[in-house]
DNA sequence: GGCTAAGCGAGACGGTACGTCAAGTCTTGCA
DNA sequence: TGCAAGACTTGACGTACCGTCTCGCTTAGCC
């Protein structure tokens, strides 16, 4: 990455702030489908060779373009899990409540279910990087008490990629295919069945002995 | 819809369905941003003319011919509330995880994002047609005494809204965002973790009672 | 034509004539490239189906619609062959001032360029019937003493055929590539260098006495 | 004209000539009403786009393939006014004789009887530029005393424009219409009549006095 | 401080798909 | 059986965007 040749001009930097500002701008305004590199590059007034000659395509564009919106995500402590929780659902409704995030998140995703290289990038760009909220807040939560420690480390990763997906895609799935807005009431109505079933004694995920399958 | 006037050559019944198919095929082999609709006339044995002159464009194409890959969800009764949730979210991750459902189902969502009309045509053809299984589990399940029977209307219908927000967008992150299977093992996990929330005494959603009701 | 079985419900005949009328009509409005026989369908009330019935197709159509056009052409006796022919080459302009008969001839004659058939059928349905004016005005004139007699009937032939030519060519010419009005001035400076030509005693067409017949 | 910005890549000079030559080439074999833009652009191996970046249609790619033929026409000095007539003549007729003529000048012909930019941009493209022989021609026939010198400009304007007329109406019609070959011996009775009319005594055109329009 | 390699804006280029339109054919039901 | 209505196949239209390419110009860094 940082082997670029020592010789020529530089690239500019300015540039490629100004182009992910152009494009998250068009993704407002003209949603995916419509949204033209050319049209970005005269927004960011810069020429369409210079995008070429930096991303790829539309897709690796406006995933950099929408990794960035998800960065101020963050878990400031509130005192209990359920707060904690609550709090970063709201954040996190928030920020998919934005049309760019709305239009540019489900279209990479769309594409992605073709293109294994961009679906990796979507993970390592968007997903994997939030993936600290839920440790951080497992961490808080474990050392207020309110959760056991986990079990081993297996099972720790998998409860957390069960929370990300429910909390992820209950907040995507409300916010995108419902269309009505994830507020104060469907977060806290949310939280409590999430919370819930994460501390319900009898149903803790995935206890190690599975005896009679009797759940 | 029953207007249609009474002169004229009727339109082919038979290329509605061939249609549709060819498009699924389509979109199994190309995904949503290679389909093109020369294309699917083509397989379909049809003009493209003809396409356009029922449907407005890819997307409310797309939209018929995924609808009803959905229409073959069923809740048979497997004697319990959570082996029937799990048995309807494995048939439901089963469906997800059909290339055609998978491209098809989010570029749709995705155009809906910018266009009132798709979304509400989704929401009538393929959303609130599988409300009817959340309804039907519900009902046996308190029938069965699993469940209270709802306080009122109102929280019977946010409830419903709730797990399906729950179920759907938990499956989807699954399937397309974390891209990793939604099996056996990752559905009883989050089965438990749902109904755990659902039945947990203290933490039973909205409850009643709420003094000030200021939510 | 006529052989039309006896059975079934017959053409009917005012169809014919709003047909053509429409036609007319049409090219009036819209011109040839324009046109479209649909549109000719609606404007005379009828089904595409009938149009295509009776005629084969576009060209078909105008050289009909055309045809009837250039019937009104009359040689009436105005003393002297100048003003014979003054007479009617300003008839033949004013009739190929209308837009009509403007993109309608030139249309049917361009396609002719390609298609045998079509230009036998203009020839005879439009060329032919109008050389009738040349003879009437050769015979008028040899009988009044303007013209010597032809000296045998293939110069007599060629004659006309030349005669038909200058004309209908200049004011073809005249009107459609230059675009100026074939005016009264314009008519009689060319009647004046046709008829001067025909009548030069040194330079009469097509002497008979040619020795060596080299032609 | 020469305002062609100095930045970007610069117009392909090789493809406006293959393209023109293309479009003659698909003239010859299809004629007008079948050339399509995408065949002559794949014959001149070259983009549809790139077609339409230079022309605005049909219309103006073919005047501008047909104009090119007509530069070709001379006048050679052959010693005589009449000589000089029949030489031009035969060659015009030659051209006109070529498929790609026929179709295409009489095709943009048609267009143009509706549409007056281009009826314009064929005056200035052919039919402007080769009243240069009728001129020249007058002018070396008046050195040799064949003619005498025109009395005014108008009047010398008016017996160009009429005689342009002439020759190429004539012509035009004998080659398109009558669809009879201009040859030698056509030509030989055309010119005669032409030139005996220009240069009888009595008819002069258009003389000065016009006592009694005893014409 | 000039050389040089790369970046840069501009825009032409070969492609591909779009959505529309007209031509000409075929299939209904009514008269 | 003729006819109006209109769905059908076919194929070209003109447009838009893609991603690449060729220009001439600018700009930084190294010699």
């Amino acid at each position: 990455m940082q082997n670029s040749s020592r010789t020529g001009r530089p690239r500019s930097a300015a540039a490629d702030a100004a182009i992910l500002e152009a494009t998250r701008e068009a993704l407002v305004e003209l949603g995916w489908s419509k949204l033209t590199l050319q049209d970005v590059a005269t927004r960011a007034g810069v020429a369409k060779t210079t995008l070429y000659r930096r991303w790829a395509g539309k897709n690796e564009l406006v995933v950099d373009a929408v990794a960035a919106l998800f960065d101020e995500l963050e878990l400031p402590d509130r005192g209990s899990l359920a707060a904690d929780i609550e709090g970063v659902v709201l954040q996190f409704a928030a920020i998919l409540d934005r049309p760019e995030a709305k239009s540019g998140l489900m279209a990479v995703m769309t594409e992605s279910t073709r293109d294994d290289a961009l679906r990796e990038r979507i993970r390592t760009s968007i997903v994997a990087r939030q993936k600290r909220l839920v440790l951080a807040g497992r961490a808080r939560a474990t050392a207020r008490g309110e959760l056991p420690p986990a079990a081993d480390a297996g099972e720790a990763a998998r409860t957390v990629d069960l929370i990300f997906d429910m909390v992820a895609g209950a907040v995507l799935h409300r916010t995108l295919v419902s269309a009505r807005p994830a507020d104060e009431e469907w977060v806290r109505g949310f939280t409590r069945v999430l919370l819930g079933g994460l501390t319900a004694p009898a149903t803790r995920p995935w206890p190690s002995q599975k005896p009679g399958g009797s759940v």
